[in-house]
DNA sequence: CGTGACCTTAACGTGAACGTTAAGGTTGTG
DNA sequence: CACAACCTTAACGTTCACGTTAAGGTCACG
């Protein structure tokens, strides 16, 4: 496939808009068209354009909120509901861009760029909440695996056990 | 835990085996008690024993793997067929602890020992692959914020930024 | 020994997150 | 312009992880 340009072309040549059709993003993401589509029907996002015959059209901001959404379903483990409160805050970062170029008031640029750290810093809690309570698991599992080493090393270099002492019974 | 063979009592009076029915589990763990069953059926535990008439009844050691369970569902995110991955080495684990004690022999001790610790070492790798999967995230994230953090200090301290110089765009 | 609170198995229902046809329209290429 | 390969919506099917009756047995207490 040499040209991949399908989108109608009337106004002026826009030299770089590479939209994708849904089985491409589909490969390059690793999800399955049905499940973009289904997110398309969560309100997860919605494609950049669509094509003279209704095809959907994602552009590259698309394609890193599908990665996004693969991230946090599948490392962090977050429910669509909850990757929507995420991404409802991520739509709102992103209209709160467009707000922030229309505009030249200080005061109201620096609200809006203080409403996006608010945000910013939830999506960090609850991220850094999981990843203690990940981490206190690992430190039970090391604290198993300490114990294991110990009786390793016990039977290995130290003293033979007297037969009849039985341990941690 | 000396017994946890114990469902017909004849031999010696053994002072505190605090049995417990599966909605008093329920309470202590906060599962239902119709998960604690769809566990079972999942092959994820058995309980400690049964009663005359057949109830399940479950011992403390029950009660950790439960929550074991819950965490690595809720906190970790597993399912439940890998969560039984994990707690299939779990059982190993226990088994081997009888295999333990049952024998004096150095060398068998440490073969089982050596495969305890290598179970381990897998439950931890794969904890650890998640976590530093979730730290990544965080960090986007914090990146994120930082580049917030910049811009707002530029519009509080710093020079005003020019009208015709569009950032980011 | 009867009663109420608990338990059993069995089976069907549910919500989330898709998979899978079905029936038809669109697009780039020969 | 024909055609294969893509796309569309719509609708039904599936798996996981349970929830929820239904029909009946058990346990402790009075």
């Amino acid at each position: 496939m040499p040209t991949k340009t399908s989108a109608p072309y009337d106004g002026a040549p826009i030299t770089d808009a590479p939209l994708l059709r849904i089985q491409e993003v589909a490969a390059e993401t690793g999800l399955t068209p049905r499940s973009i589509r289904y997110y398309e029907e969560m309100g997860l996002l919605e494609p950049a354009a669509r094509s003279e015959g209704a095809y959907r059209l994602y552009d590259d901001s698309d394609l890193e909120r599908l990665r996004s959404i693969k991230e946090l379903r599948d490392e962090a483990g977050f429910s669509l509901a909850q990757i929507g409160q995420l991404l409802e805050d991520e739509a709102t970062r992103e209209r709160n861009r467009e707000r922030f170029r229309a505009t030249q008031d200080p005061a109201e640029r620096r609200s809006i760029l203080q409403d996006a750290r608010a945000r910013v810093d939830r999506q960090i809690e609850t991220l850094e909440a999981k990843a203690d309570r990940l981490d206190a698991m690992i430190e039970a599992a090391r604290n198993r695996r300490a114990h294991l080493d110990q009786h390793l090393h016990e039977l290995d270099g130290g003293p033979a056990p007297h037969p009849d002492r039985v341990r941690g019974a």
